[in-house]
DNA sequence: TGTATTTTCGAACGAACGTTCGACAAGTAA
DNA sequence: TTACTTGTCGAACGTTCGTTCGAAAATACA
């Protein structure tokens, strides 16, 4: 005898209900000011119902960065798959982070801001993923080293500016008024591909296969 | 009567040996993490002891914060005035901003990581100084757009992109093996100034009368 | 010397913390 | 019905937090 829809509107789990409020309150907070209650309060689950979901605070704060990393990562590799030109590999590893990072601004911020919070088995899990993440990018810039686009630099000084530029935006970027992912991916790479290009160089534009995807906004006109 | 020495090494006053503490102390638990009982433990001063110097948790930051930027923007103004060509004042800055980044990692870790962490009247006074040193840098950043070095883009991103580049080194910086202030200024700055120079613009070497203060590491070698 | 001022701190305050426990309601299967 | 599992939560545990208070100790000045 199936009561008609006790539930009104349950379709995600509770525990990612809960993560989805923790992220909040983490990023609002931090996550050493931020308290159970405080996320209890926010998720209308009673104090002592939220240890029915999860093990402790150390677990919610390894869940929201796990789960964001290993997709932020999933999708770069995913991208990456189709593409060989190490410029347009950047191209798609600024482009996947800033999409992700704009999307999901909470979640990012209590990746980046909290990264010395965990401790332990937890801590060293995410920095696994972390040193995957980055040794990527640091793969796709010695292959523009090795075919001669990017000129003779530090390359681990170069990829770790690179995301010291992404990671940085959730300080200052406000949706309303500054640029959104795909304008503001493009400027970041420009900006990057311009900064470590060989001198004399020219740089590629995207291919023409795939030009039709980005628009507006950032000159690219020529100067003379 | 003067007992001969009965303080061995008294030289700075108590409430900035507390300072130095409190900052080391928020530097590795951060601020919501660090108890004024770790302060004390740390500098040696009972947890009583320390309100006959400071009025309470959040001062201590704010003091800390204070200080550490305005001595930052004063040092930049005082390097800023002898110059007049804005590329040479944003290698100064850039200059400014690492060499005490790498001096102070302590402090400036502090500075940047914990920049929500006060409320009220005394983030309101941070916030000022912070919105100087960034205008002073969207400053030169217009005066480089207007004489067609740099070439048209939002400079809002340009500049906090920098910003981004040179404070995102507190999270991966090992003063063993990553290059020092002097290189790293010199690569950012570069990478920074290729990244934006106008299409077809040769990047301006550092003029001749300045030339001697800055050496080694990364190829200034002009390709072609 | 004695008196006033500055510096130090043990002890305690109330509040908030992360976590646990035991009770209890609701749902399922016999 | 009874028995068992799943979900929920009020109340409390012990600990730590920022801050205060009053009394000592140290110093300075007469």
């Amino acid at each position: 005898m199936p009561k008609t829809r006790n539930h009104p509107r349950v379709s995600l789990s509770k525990q990612q209900l809960i993560l989805r409020h923790a992220a909040q309150v983490f990023c609002e907070k931090g996550y050493e000011g931020a308290s159970i209650r405080d996320i209890s309060r926010s998720s209308g689950i009673s104090l002592a119902g939220m240890y029915y979901y999860i093990k402790s605070k150390q677990e919610l704060l390894y869940l929201i960065q796990l789960f964001t990393f290993k997709t932020i990562v999933a999708r770069l590799e995913k991208r990456l798959k189709g593409l060989s030109d190490p410029v347009e590999k950047l191209r798609a590893l600024v482009q996947n982070h800033l999409d992700y990072f704009l999307r999901h601004p909470v979640e990012m911020k209590v990746l980046t801001h909290e990264d010395e919070a965990l401790e332990g088995e937890y801590r060293k899990e995410v920095l696994e993923i972390k040193r995957r993440y980055y040794s990527i990018a640091l793969g796709i810039f010695e292959e523009m080293r090795k075919s001669g686009i990017a000129r003779r630099m530090n390359s681990r000084v170069a990829v770790l500016s690179l995301f010291g530029m992404m990671n940085w935006i959730h300080t200052w970027h406000r949706p309303e008024t500054d640029p959104q992912a795909d304008s503001l991916a493009e400027t970041i790479a420009g900006m990057f591909l311009h900064g470590v290009m060989a001198e004399g160089r020219e740089m590629p534009e995207l291919k023409p296969a795939r030009v039709a995807r980005n628009g507006m906004e950032v000159a690219g006109r020529a100067a003379g």
